[in-house]
DNA sequence: ATGAAAGCGCTAACAC
DNA sequence: GTGTTAGCGCTTTCAT
């Protein structure tokens, strides 16, 4: 097969400036000591000849491949899909990151990685050195794991994490898990409930901790014990079932529940169908994923809508900031999830 | 900043198996002309090391760049992935697309193309010149816009062509958009409705005809007039209000509508909730996409559910055959659309 | 069947 | 400020 060359290259570009390559990667890259006239001119043959560089060519000679990867859970993400239940996570990551790529010159490129595997390096290596991103954004559980972490600082890549603040320094995003577990508790506290459960999330997600540690804080600061009202889940829908009827099956069942993501949130409705409790008269329920089923089901479900475009957004221009920066970045940086109050909120049948 | 380098170049893995460089390429690339012994012994040093070839350094020498990229409308993708309404088309072409692109050693990446605008075949060069992809993959409109594929088989880019057959040889696939809308007149037609409405979608895109061809064909098969019952929509929520509004509006109102997207059914479903008709007593309604919505509505429509994925799968597969064989590929692959019955169809009042 | 050499398009480093 | 040189990792071509 013929090699395939690049119709429009940086040489052309040279040549019809009548400049050295040099002057036109200069321009290109937007480094100093290019006279504003050369800049024009060089501008002007680009603009011209339609010129748009390789980035395998910049990858191969320079420090950027212009690459971003998104990494997410290989085997959630594929079962999200399959199930088509509008999951969109992977589609908010998309809106967010691709645009504000684009704004820059960079591609954004999903990957996805088993979390559970044992050799989880060798597919992370794979990935790097087949695609060699500039940066990496991780999502949980990946943002948490340490060997995930440390290859990518041995490899010098940029790495912003989603969802996870431990793991030393670097660029955390998180969407303050704990306030907006708070903020589902004090909207469902102020409709009077006392009785508030709340099913959380798979431990093995740092952010669960997070979301219970909102929770409590509420109830505490409300005076309202927590003890027993706080079950476990994997964030299946199975394992949402089995939370709401621990919750809502005892002497004392609760009036409320803060589920923690859109899976066990259905879950409680299901469980809920079958005791027939009505949502909102007889139990409220607040969502931790405000996804098409949760905002459009009936009834429709008050949610938490965590910015996933936004954090991601961000994610991506701290990476382009931190090739250009001398220094490794390390911060922290919160874009809070907010409450959208709906119909499966109301006061306590007894309140 | 520093020339990043790749930790395990071909180079490394020559010196540990004692080769030269070629052999180890010819080993990568599964070509001819080695050893056996040669063979096992090369890809022993390649397991040993963790060897994975960088594509940028691949794309540089040879014909492939081992990217492939999906082509989706600018506009129409970024409105569903604000909307949030579960749209998951994009999705469905990775889970299609990315799976077997891995198999394969390939990427999948999306892009975004203006399909309006003037400067198409600039922003599409731009997006060339970058990732000198080995193919893509043309989704509606765009796979019926004669400048996009004439300029993707100038740069002898492999173009696999979804849902449009006009435009030359190449790859094309449809999911049969003819027979889809034919099976869903005659899961109406048994049901006993003669009054079937069909909301088109957009003209501008090829498979909208073809819809409007299977549903005019069943109900001539069947003896019903088909005049006046078919409305233009551009596939939007307020252009399927308007259609459902004629279909319903008149003296001899339809007992059943097609419509050719999720938008336009659940418009109509609007329409038929302020029009104080129930579905599917007074109105049986079929939607021409399967989104979650749709699926988990309440009533849950009856609905096309198009093979997304798998076309994507099979549109790379394709792509990656074609760069293998000499001659261009030229062929039309059929991979069928069904019909999933649900609660939004049953037997008219007065049938 | 295997190896050596040239070059893809671009940038880092250094000269001027 | 601008140009020159070398080389990134790999595949192609050609020689052996």
């Amino acid at each position: 097969m013929a090699r395939r060359k690049q119709s429009v290259t940086i040489k052309h570009v040279a040549a019809d400036a009548g400049v050295s390559l040099q002057t036109v990667s200069r321009v290109i890259n937007k480094e100093p000591n290019v006279r504003p006239v050369m800049r024009e001119r060089v501008q002007a043959s680009i603009e011209k000849l339609g010129y748009v560089p390789s980035i395998a060519a910049q990858r191969m000679s320079g420090s950027r491949s212009y690459l971003i990867m998104a990494l997410n859970d290989r085997e959630r993400t594929i079962a999200d899909w399959r199930k088509r239940e509008g999951t969109d996570w992977v589609d908010q990551m998309l809106l967010g990151g691709m645009l504000k790529c684009a704004e820059h010159g960079y591609r954004l490129i999903v990957e996805l990685i088993d979390t559970h595997s044992d050799h989880i390096e060798r597919e992370l290596l794979g990935a790097i050195a087949a695609l060699q991103p500039d940066g990496v954004i991780l999502t949980p559980p990946h943002s948490q794991n340490q060997r995930v972490i440390e290859l990518l600082r041995k490899h010098q890549i940029s790495v912003a994490r989603i969802g996870s603040l431990d793991g030393g320094p670097g660029l955390r995003f998180t969407m303050d898990d704990e306030r907006a577990a708070r903020l589902a508790s004090e909207h469902l506290l102020q409709l009077g409930h006392r009785r508030i459960g709340f099913i959380a999330g798979s431990p093995e997600y740092e952010l669960s901790a997070w979301r219970i540690d909102g929770w409590r804080a509420a109830m505490r600061a409300a005076g309202c014990a927590d003890a027993g009202l706080c079950e476990e889940s994997d964030f299946s829908f199975e394992s949402g079932r089995r939370a709401a009827r621990a919750l809502l099956g005892g002497r004392q069942p609760t009036t409320a529940i803060i589920a923690s993501n859109d899976q066990t949130a259905l879950a409680v409705m299901d469980v809920a169908r079958e005791m027939e409790l009505s949502i909102p008269d007889d139990l409220s329920l607040v969502s931790f994923d405000d996804t098409p089923l949760v905002r459009f089901g009936d009834p429709a479900l008050t949610a938490i809508a965590q910015p996933i475009a936004e954090v991601t957004a961000q994610a991506v221009a701290a990476i382009i900031e931190d090739r250009k920066t001398q220094s490794e970045l390390d911060r922290t940086v919160v874009v809070p999830a907010g409450l959208i109050p709906r119909q499966s909120t109301a006061p306590p049948r007894n309140g």
